[in-house]
DNA sequence: TGAATGCTGAGCCATACGGCTAAGTTAGCG
DNA sequence: CGCTAACTTAGCCGTATGGCTCAGCATTCA
């Protein structure tokens, strides 16, 4: 998958509406951080710190090109968002075998990065 | 639907995993406060932020019985996260027939439609 | 009536977030 | 060689978050 892909970080990263927005762009096609850019009224440092978040939580991937930075969309990630969500569905119809059906489908490539861990002791 | 939904809020209440537990807790049943925060080393106070941020998002509803606060797991309101990751979805296999679709059956049947069909295979 | 239960409110604290500017650094181009 | 474009680094700033404690304030129950 990806680097670090929590759920955590997923949903976190995707709380933003300018994170977003960069996903919806990116998802018709991978863009040079000055692309994604320009459409937002904010100076670049600031935008990168969006970036940083979604690569951080592995939702897109950058690569350097010359002295441009290529992002593009991590799509496997968004399973993490679609298995929790499937969890919880399976949870109220109170049924375990659809959450497996479910993941069986929604991950196809083969990903298993649950963490449904109830409590945490702040760990970072 | 539910209070004041909207994908920050919704998006930004599910990033935390105190909060997300709960949803999972609740998916099984109203519960009290008292209830919801047993399993969680923390201060009564610091665990009501978490229901706070719950509840003013959508995600859940409480009411109050005598002392005994209960609440209650808002459906709906994950239907937003749904509809947002279906989009994505329609933005990758560049349509938008697919988009409106799954939104009607996800908000109609409610559940087990999280569609997985499998064309996230468009090369950009 | 008085004590215990179950939240609630007020306020403190450290860290993280999202924005900014100013000053690099590196790759391309004339 | 020198200039410009495209990031990148460093650091500042105000607000929000997530945790805490120490009261308070209703309900319930003996």
């Amino acid at each position: 998958m990806a680097q670090h892909s929590t759920l955590d970080g997923v949903f976190q990263a995707v709380s933003d509406p300018t994170r977003r927005a960069v996903i919806g762009r990116l998802g018709t096609g991978p863009a040079s951080i000055g692309e994604l850019a320009a459409p937002f009224d904010m100076a670049l440092p600031s935008f990168m710190k969006h970036i940083g978040h979604l690569e951080r939580c592995g939702l897109i991937r950058t690569r350097k090109s010359g002295r441009v930075r290529i992002c593009t969309l991590e799509r496997d990630t968004f399973t993490l968002i679609e298995k929790w969500l499937g969890e919880q569905r399976s949870i109220w119809t109170g049924r375990t075998d659809r959450l497996e059906e479910f993941v069986a489908s929604a991950l196809e490539t083969g990903h298993d990065n649950l963490e449904t861990d109830p409590d945490k002791e702040s760990p970072a």
